[in-house]
DNA sequence: TTGAAAGCGCTACCAC
DNA sequence: GTGGTAGCGCTTTCAA
């Protein structure tokens, strides 16, 4: 390609980086970029890594793919990494797999720094990321000792749902909780307890149980609750909500005539689901592009700033919610 | 690393390699080996692909990534891959990127070849495969003069699905299709009407209504097909289900007591659904697990022959679906 | 059985 | 403003 332009390699790889340092006469520069168009040269990124010690890579690590909120963080990240100059390489990791998946990333000189999804316990997810040499940015949780991460704010999530729902005058308003210990969840109960408090209704110990993120943890949780005469229910997540709503079809409960359901997170599920599901939307996608710039800021030698939680979106009031009953 | 192990680099890279045309005393080779273990030692990839122009990486193209179907692919490949010794390198092209991103993992020298699943026209895609210089293998759809494609037996599985709703008395049974041109659209019409065909019920053109691959769609057709009065309907997807079933809820019929209806693929979501969704199981991580593989063979210089459609796996009955009425 | 050395394609430094 | 060149960390051929 060089010597096709007639130039020095060295000549070209300048001209092509856009390198500022050095000027480059401006036929000589026009001469090698037309060149390299017309032999649709790329350089090899192999051998630009190998030599820069830098892939301009991301890596980014979630549980699973087909769930919207990973899906969207992702997106928001590839998004700003693009902006930014760099690529994005997506891996799951499937149970088991956790401590390879980072180490494989980041050990193998592919990525410059990580994002990271996590559902694993701080102690897990700590030793993982103590054998990743390369920077990271957690996304949706914190780990006591590791600065950089970008959360959602569900605590204010969980309060506006409640808001809503005491707003239709609900006052026996039941909460499917995430796992028992957990960032997330204890922020949500935290919220829904502040909704309540806020709304003057006492809290009662008795209308909250423990879903977890699965559908049927969603619908043990709900059957556990029916006794408690809930007139609504704020479920941690879509597809917790989901379970709970299948539980009261069965147990012949109306939604919303005789109750009322809200979950967190929004997607395109939450209009499938009959009734259609009233949801808070959250800023996954904006937490991956945070999490993506933080990341690339941090590996530019600079020291950001921690990001506070990022606020939740509105509440979509869909069919699932209504006044209270009587 | 070789030195501290006292040996040159090229006998260490000999043993870590697990290279076998030459001998290395055993000796030798424990040492290499606890040297290297000891010094969590890993071979820089972007060196050894440099100088070995392998990376030992697949991409895989998917058009979303927050779909089960795309999903499941992406397990299978991942697991296919892994066993031959190969990473996955995942990539999900925005509408719009879509040349982009075969190009960008193709032509920069990180892969070694591409699974590509994709929605494009025959055409688009077409010249984005061009542009790419590297084997690819494409999933869930055919492309003439592309030799190399895993495709699901979608044909089988509508006519699996017409099938069971035959079994149960319906003779008015309704098609949401899948987009007009299509590779599987036209697979899974073709089923239906074999379907049909093989329970003696004629095809009637006014029952079948293009609802392209959405939820809005799913409804838009199934309005449309009201009047025709069908007493069941089998939607390509799962999502075209879902819209078809909100749109049943609204107009008052009741599932399945005045209609039945079920779905194509099978994921979670199928359950959460009200009432829960018959599908028919498709094998998509399997198509994933058989691109790969497919894929790597082709790598090592093999011409495997062409792989039948995988054929669909069960039929899960589920609450949808039920007697034909009257 | 092991070592020496070339070279993959690029960048970055230095010389001119 | 441009060219020469060393060297990134590895694999592979050849020599010992």
């Amino acid at each position: 390609m060089a010597q096709t332009a007639g130039v020095d390699m060295s000549t070209a790889s300048r001209v092509l980086r856009g390198d500022v340092s050095q000027r480059v006469r401006e036929e000589t520069r026009a001469r090698i970029l037309k060149v390299a168009e017309e032999l649709a040269y790329r350089p090899n990124s192999l051998a630009r890594g190998l030599r820069t010690a830098r892939t301009d890579t991301l890596g980014i690590v979630v549980p699973q793919l087909d769930n919207p909120v990973f899906a969207a963080a992702i997106r928001g990240a590839e998004q700003a990494a693009a902006e930014l100059g760099y690529s994005l390489l997506i891996s799951h990791r499937e149970p088991g797999t956790t401590a390879t998946t980072i180490a494989k990333l980041s050990q193998t000189n592919r990525v410059d720094g990580l994002l990271v999804a996590s559902l694993d316990d701080d102690e897990v997810l700590r030793s993982d990321l103590a054998a990743a040499h390369v920077p990271f940015v957690l996304m949706n949780r914190i780990l006591p000792g590791a600065p950089l991460s970008v959360v959602l704010d569900s605590r204010a999530a969980a309060r506006k749902a409640v808001a809503h729902l005491a707003g239709l005058g609900h006052r026996r308003i039941a909460h499917l909780a995430g796992r028992d210990q957990g960032f997330n969840a204890a922020q949500r109960l935290d919220g829904y307890r502040q909704g309540l408090e806020a709304a003057g209704i006492a809290f009662d110990p008795a209308l909250v149980a423990t879903a977890g993120y699965t559908a049927e943890g969603g619908a043990r949780a709900m059957a556990e609750l029916l006794p408690q005469r809930p007139t609504a229910v704020l479920a941690a997540t879509l597809v917790s909500a989901a379970g709970a709503m299948s539980v009261l079809h069965a147990a012949g409960w109306r939604i919303p005539q005789d109750i009322s359901v809200a979950g967190l997170h929004d997607a395109p599920v939450a209009s499938l689901l009959y009734p259609s599901l009233t949801t808070v939307m959250m800023p996954t996608e904006e937490m991956g592009r945070v999490a993506a710039s933080l990341l690339v800021r941090s590996l530019s030698g600079e020291h950001p700033d921690p990001v506070p939680p990022l606020p939740p979106g509105d509440l979509i009031a869909r069919a699932s919610t209504g006044p209270a009953p009587g």
